[in-house]
DNA sequence: ACATTAATTATGT
DNA sequence: ACATAATTAATGT
């Protein structure tokens, strides 16, 4: 498959290299499409590529000892991921489940060395990313263990409306199917609660709710529910 | 303040 | 028609 350099040239990674050394990079670059909802890499699997987001949503996952499915965190276009050169293993620390129909590209971890030490964009964009993710489960944990229900489900909706928003009429509405399901799962708590939690913001008018479907008509109002008002 | 259980309804292929 | 998703009420910790 051929690709155009100059969809990469807008990219973090890449945005502070020249044609030259893109070229070089694209040479070796494998495009890979995937449907909604397959996993592109699970959680232990020896970690011989890393990849570039073009176009989807990425679901960061880990499943518990008993089956149960926790989500970590949501990558959009344009980041890397399954980057665990970067984190110094040798395996993938996460299972990675595209959220959307996806593009992406791939490279063998062998040339993750050649990468960082070659390209200035590269390593610091690395830096950032996984500065970012930490920084986003690190607010995770702290929701976890200090917020209510309501609070955090109002949090991870935010999140997701500034991540992965997308403005239509009547608000910003998440860009990629997302169930009940997958909010309790980033929440932990069950589906039960979140629809509830949504029946209600839908009533106060600060959402609207359907089937794998979730816009947000007043954010304000979310985020002062978010930060707790009672 | 939440989860669990269970019954019921809606929605997409 | 069938499976998946969402709602709702009742009950439990």
């Amino acid at each position: 498959m051929r690709l155009d350099e100059s969809l990469l040239t807008n990219l973090p990674p890449f945005s502070k290299l020249d044609k030259a050394a893109i070229a070089d990079i694209l040479q070796h670059a494998t495009t890979r499409r995937f449907d909604a909802g397959v996993s592109v890499f699970e959680e232990g699997d020896y970690a011989d590529r890393f990849y570039l987001l073009l176009d989807g949503y990425i679901r960061v996952v880990r499943i518990t000892p008993h089956g149960d499915q926790v989500i970590a965190l949501h990558i959009p276009s344009g980041q890397l991921f399954g980057i665990a050169r970067a984190l110094g293993r040798d395996t993938y620390p996460a299972t990675a489940i595209t959220a959307s129909e996806t593009l992406a590209l791939s490279w063998p971890a062998e040339l993750w060395g050649e990468f960082v030490a070659q390209h200035e964009g590269f390593s610091t964009e690395t830096y950032k990313v996984v500065g970012q993710r930490i920084a986003d489960m690190n607010n995770r944990i702290f929701e976890m263990a200090t917020q209510h229900v309501e609070q955090r489900v109002a949090c991870a909706i935010l999140r997701l409306i500034n991540q992965t928003g997308r403005k239509v009429d009547g608000g910003i509405e998440i860009n990629f199917a997302i169930t009940r399901q997958d909010l309790s799962e980033m929440t932990g708590t069950t589906l039960h609660t979140v629809s509830r939690l949504l029946s209600a913001w839908e009533k106060a008018g600060i959402v609207k709710s359907e089937r794998k479907k979730v816009t947000v008509c007043d954010p304000h109002k979310l985020v002062v529910l978010s930060t707790g008002t009672g």
